[in-house]
DNA sequence: TTGATCTCAGACACAGCTGTCTGCTTTACT
DNA sequence: AGTAAAGCAGACAGCTGTGTCTGAGATCAA
């Protein structure tokens, strides 16, 4: 990442084209380079000097959006008390940063598939063992797999945000909304 | 849709095109018209003889989709007996008919938006007045609006889908992880 | 069997996107 | 103030996909 020292304008640059990308692909996966590069404020050869390909461009930002997702949760301590009441804090406390990068799955969940549920699974693997948990605790739902619940989760998790942003629910009521489904999906 | 007569030879060719065009569909959004040409066992302009343009096909499917999925779910008399137990039974119907069809909202979630959510929504509308009734009744969240719960059954159907398709749950056990998530997430 | 309908095979123009390259100007570091 | 790094503008080739058209052959229907 921090390969070689960078002028501070192109560190400037890279900033607002990974935002820039993040924003297009949000509203349409399939989103141009020409179109990532005009929201940037940048012209489309200036991304090329960043990212050799367009595809190193999507991976930069899933990696981007992994660790960023992944230390929220972290910092949310999964670990910590009882199960249902850990979900809900740390399902709360993912909700708005997972928000942004909505459209991320749907570029890379059509990928080689598996490769690239590696990649979501090292943000869903945080919240893993508390899954494991509630089940050995018999909060949550043993006849299925820790990967089932994950997979709700997620779902809801991109349900909340597209509803959030069509407007068919307030934006004060999408938290508990969303927070209260997990529970319930999840619970036995 | 039965406009003229046409012969026989002609309504093979559509209905396979039809087939091919939800197959390739639901493995990537973007197949091509070639794609779902070879697919049918048909030259690209065959396609193009019976549907003047990528998206009066995509249409043509959407529509027959959402038809199907209707009378299933109507068949599975969603206005009788209890609340949860209606939903149960309505989504369990509901579940494979649906899974197949998995790719359409992807590929019409990112129309023109509200354009759309309406087609499914004449699918989801036959959902809706349980959910109202079940709300009435207490038993389902009074909280939320009618269509989160629509969008949060529609988004674990998918979710199911998607985790069968991936073998990540046995198949005999989704149809039962599938209606506990819909029946917990809803319920108060 | 005959005529209308349909499919096939293959070409075509057109458009959009990707990735590369050029020369020139602006901006940051020291 | 001078040099190196970065951005801009605009062009280019190559590919892929769409939609159209043709002429020849196969298939259905009356």
């Amino acid at each position: 990442m921090a390969d070689r020292p960078r002028r501070a304008d192109a560190e400037r640059s890279i900033a607002r084209i990974l935002d820039a990308a993040v924003d297009c692909l949000a509203d349409d996966p399939e989103a141009s380079m020409a179109a990532i590069a005009r929201r940037a404020g940048v012209v489309r050869a200036t991304i090329y000097v960043h990212f050799p390909t367009r595809e190193a461009l999507i991976d930069a930002i899933t990696r981007h959006a992994v660790e960023h997702v992944s230390a929220v949760i972290a910092a949310a301590q999964p670990g910590a008390g009882e199960p249902v009441a850990a979900l809900r804090r740390v399902v709360a406390a993912a909700w708005r940063t997972l928000g942004r990068y909505h459209a991320l799955v749907a570029i890379n969940s059509r990928l080689p598939s598996e490769e690239l549920h590696g990649r979501h699974g090292s943000a869903l693997a945080a919240l893993e063992p508390l899954i494991v948990r509630g089940q050995a605790a018999g909060a949550f739902r043993a006849d299925v797999p820790p990967s089932w619940h994950l997979a709700v989760i997620l779902a809801l998790v991109h349900t909340a945000s597209a509803e959030a942003r069509a407007g068919r629910i307030a934006e004060d009521r999408v938290e508990d909304a969303l927070v209260g489904a997990v529970a319930g999906a999840v619970t036995t």
